[in-house]
DNA sequence: CCCGTGTCGGGAACCGTTCCCACACACGGT
DNA sequence: ACCGTGTGTGGGAACGGTTCCCGACACGGG
C-alpha cells in the first residue's frame, strides 16, 4: 500500500509527465521532428541524437499519446473484437488467445460484446463499429445477419472471422461438419446404431456451427446406412442445457440411445452429469462423444474431438495483421484440424443393453 | 451475402464517407465550428441550422473521428477494464455487466488480461496502462502488488476495483469475510461439526479473497467453539480443482468431514461431482455451501451465498462515471449483500454418520 | 435614438503527432 | 575548384476535431 503521501508525490509527477514530445525535443536540444524521428524508426538521425532523445524520454516518462498518433498516422493500434457470449468456454479461450498474441504485438483491444437478439446488439453495429477505433476486427463466432454483414463490409477495416463462414472474410476454424462426422464414426465403428445428436435448436438463434455438426452426423448415419436411426434432440448449447435435455431423453428406457454425438463438450458434460444421475453407467450403457476439448473434459473422461480455441485466436491475429499489411491480400481459410482424444466416455456397444441398464442398478 | 457488387458499391460509398465535419459544415452553408456546436450540445446554435447540420450529417454518414475527438478533448470515450482472468464464471459476468453498462453511456471498453505471473501481465502494467487510452479503469480481481499499485496510481485515472482491498482505490464487492461466516454458521446450525473449508492454496497467487473468506470460515468456528475442528483443504480455484481435491479428502473414511464450506461455486461443485463419484450421498452424508450463485448452481441443487457479478460490474461503471465527473470525489467502499438461496446441497447432521455412508452404498 | 443583452456565426488557436520539404554540411569524384 | 550525393536537422503543414474570442445583428427598454 501506498502512504496518501507517496501518492501524492506520483501523482505530481505525473502531472508533470504529461510533457509532449516538445518537451522531449527541448530537453534533447533538438526540434520536434527530429525528436519524433529518433523514437520512431525512421529517416535520418545520427546515433548521437537518438541517444540523447532516447535518454531525455526516459527521463521524462515520455509515452507518446494514442490519439495524436492515431490522428497523424490513421492508425489505432488497437484491434476490435466481436463476439456474442464471453461467459461461453470456446469464446473465453478465443479471446484469450486473441489478447495474447495483440500483447506480443504491442497493440490493443477493444471488446464487443454483441448478445444475439439484444438491443445491445443493434447499437454496437450501428454506431460502436462506425466509430472505427481499431485497424482490424475480429468476429468470434458472429454469424451477422444481411443487415448486419452489410454494416460489417461498410466499415471498410480487414476482418477476418473465427468460426463461422468464409464467404465474406478470412475465417479460421475447424471443419465443424467434419468433425461431427468423425464423432459419429468413432460411434458406428464401436457398433452403436442408436446414436443421438445432442444439441442446438431450429429457432431463430440457432448457431450455424450447431447446425453443421448436425449436418456432419446425419450424413455420417446415412452413409452407415442409419438414415432412419437419425434423431435430433434439442438442448440449449450449455452445460445445465445438455443436462436438462439428457435427463428427460434418458430417463425414457425404450428411446434410450446408446450412444450421444454433444455438439460441444459442455452439453456432452451436463448429458454424462445427467446419465450418473439416473443411474446409466457411463459408457457402459451409454457412450458420448463431444467436441471441443474442454478444461473440464478430462475430469469427466470424456472423449472429444479436441480444438484449440487458444491457436484460432492467435491465428486470427495473425490474419487481421497480414491484411493490415496487405490490403489486396485476398479472403483466405485457415482450417485447424481437430483431433480425436479418446478417453473413457466411449465404448463398444454393449452385447444386451438391459443387461448393462440392470448392472448400472446393481 | 451481398454479392461483390454491391459489396463494390458499399465499399466506395464508405470511401467518400471518410468527411470529416468541414463537408459536413460546406454542405449545411455553415462554418466548422458553427457545425461542431449544432452536433455537439454546446453554446447557442438555432434550431433551424442545428437541423440543417443534422441533416447534412446524416446524408454523409458523418461519425466523428475518435482520436481528433479525443486529442481535443481530452477525453477517450473508452474505459479500460484490467483483470486476471476470462475464462472463470465471476470475471466472465463481471465483464459482461461491465460491457452492458459502457454500452448504454455509449462508452468503450479496452480489455486487459493481466495473468498472474504471466510476462503478459509485466508489459501491461508497464507499457499499455501508460498510454492511458482510457478515461478511466475498472479492475477486476486484480490483486495487484506493490509494483503494480504503484502504476496503477501512477497514471492518473479513476479507478474503481471490483473484489479486491478499497484501501487505495473506489470498491465494489460483497463482504467476503462475512459471506464464508454466514455459510459456516449455515452448516452449524445444522449440526455439523467437522466442517471443512474448501479452496485456495498459500502460495504466491493465493487471492486474497479465498484468504479472506477463508478468515470467515475460521472466525466462525472458533466462535462456535470449534477452533480445534477448523480444517483448510487446499484446491485449484477452479471446478477440476475442487474435484480432484474432495476426491482426496472423501476417500478416507475416517477423516472424511460433514460438512464442506466451499471458496466458491466452481470448487463446490467440483467437491458435489467428487461426492457423487464416492458414492457419498450429498446432503445426507455430505453437506457442501458455496458462494456465488453459478450458472450451474441451480442443476446441482447446490445452497450458497449469492452474489451478483453482472451488477458489480454495472455499479463499478457508474462509480467509475461518478469520479470522471467529480476528479475530487472521495474513495467510497460499495458493498454489495450476499443473500443466502438455500437449495438441497445442505441438510442437519445426520445422527449416525456411518448410517449414512452405508445408506449411499446400498 | 442609443445602447445593453441575448443569439448566432466565423476565424483561428490548439490538442500532440507525423511527415514532407528545404536546407546545411561533409565528402569524394571529376 | 566545383558539384552531386548522402546525411543530419529544423520548420511548418497536415490530421480532424473543439473551443475561445470576437463581431454582427435583432430586439426591447430607458
Amino acid at each position: 500500500m501506498l502512504s496518501p503521501n507517496e501518492r501524492m508525490v506520483a501523482s505530481e509527477r505525473t502531472d508533470s509527465t504529461v510533457s509532449g514530445i516538445s518537451e522531449v525535443a527541448r530537453r534533447a536540444g533538438v526540434s520536434k521532428s527530429t525528436a519524433s524521428r529518433a523514437l520512431g524508426s525512421t529517416g535520418y538521425v545520427s546515433e548521437d541524437t537518438r541517444e540523447r532523445v532516447a535518454r531525455a524520454a526516459a527521463e521524462l516518462g515520455y509515452v507518446p499519446s494514442t490519439s495524436a498518433v492515431s490522428l497523424a498516422t490513421g492508425r489505432t493500434k488497437n484491434i476490435g473484437v466481436i463476439m456474442p457470449y464471453l461467459n461461453r468456454w470456446f469464446f473465453a479461450e478465443v479471446l484469450e488467445g486473441i489478447q495474447e498474441a495483440l500483447l506480443e504485438h504491442g497493440l490493443d483491444l477493444t471488446l464487443y460484446d454483441a448478445n444475439p437478439g439484444s438491443e445491445g446488439r443493434a447499437r454496437i453495429f450501428d454506431d460502436y463499429l462506425a466509430r472505427k477505433r481499431f485497424d482490424g476486427l475480429i468476429a468470434v463466432g458472429l454469424e451477422p445477419d444481411h443487415r448486419e454483414l452489410e454494416r460489417l463490409v461498410a466499415i471498410g477495416r480487414p476482418m477476418v472471422s473465427v468460426v463461422g463462414s468464409g464467404e465474406t472474410t478470412t475465417l479460421v476454424a475447424i471443419d465443424e461438419e467434419d468433425a461431427a462426422r468423425r464423432a459419429t464414426e468413432h460411434l458406428l465403428a464401436l457398433g452403436h446404431e442408436r446414436i443421438a445428436f445432442l444439441g442446438g435448436r431450429p429457432d431463430r438463434h440457432w448457431a450455424q456451427v450447431d447446425r453443421r455438426r448436425l449436418g456432419g452426423y446425419t450424413s455420417a448415419m446415412e452413409d452407415a446406412g442409419l438414415g432412419g436411426a437419425i434423431r435430433h434432440i434439442h438442448s440449449d448449447v450449455t452445460l445445465p442445457g445438455g443436462y436438462a435435455a439428457a435427463v428427460n431423453v434418458l430417463g425414457d428406457l425404450r428411446e434410450r440411445p446408446t450412444a450421444i454425438v454433444a455438439t460441444c463438450d459442455e452439453v456432452a458434460i451436463g448429458a454424462i452429469i445427467a446419465a450418473r444421475r439416473l443411474g446409466v453407467q457411463v459408457p457402459s450403457a451409454l457412450s458420448v462423444i463431444g467436441i471441443d476439448d474442454h478444461e473440464y473434459a478430462e475430469m469427466f473422461s470424456l472423449t472429444t474431438l479436441k480444438q484449440d480455441p487458444r491457436a484460432q485466436g492467435r491465428a486470427a491475429v495473425d490474419l487481421v495483421l497480414a491484411h493490415l499489411q496487405d490490403p489486396h491480400r485476398p479472403h483466405s481459410i485457415l482450417r485447424q484440424r481437430a483431433t480425436m482424444v479418446v478417453r473413457s466416455s466411449t465404448a463398444p456397444l454393449a452385447p444386451d443393453r438391459s443387461a448393462a441398464v440392470t448392472d448400472a442398478r446393481a
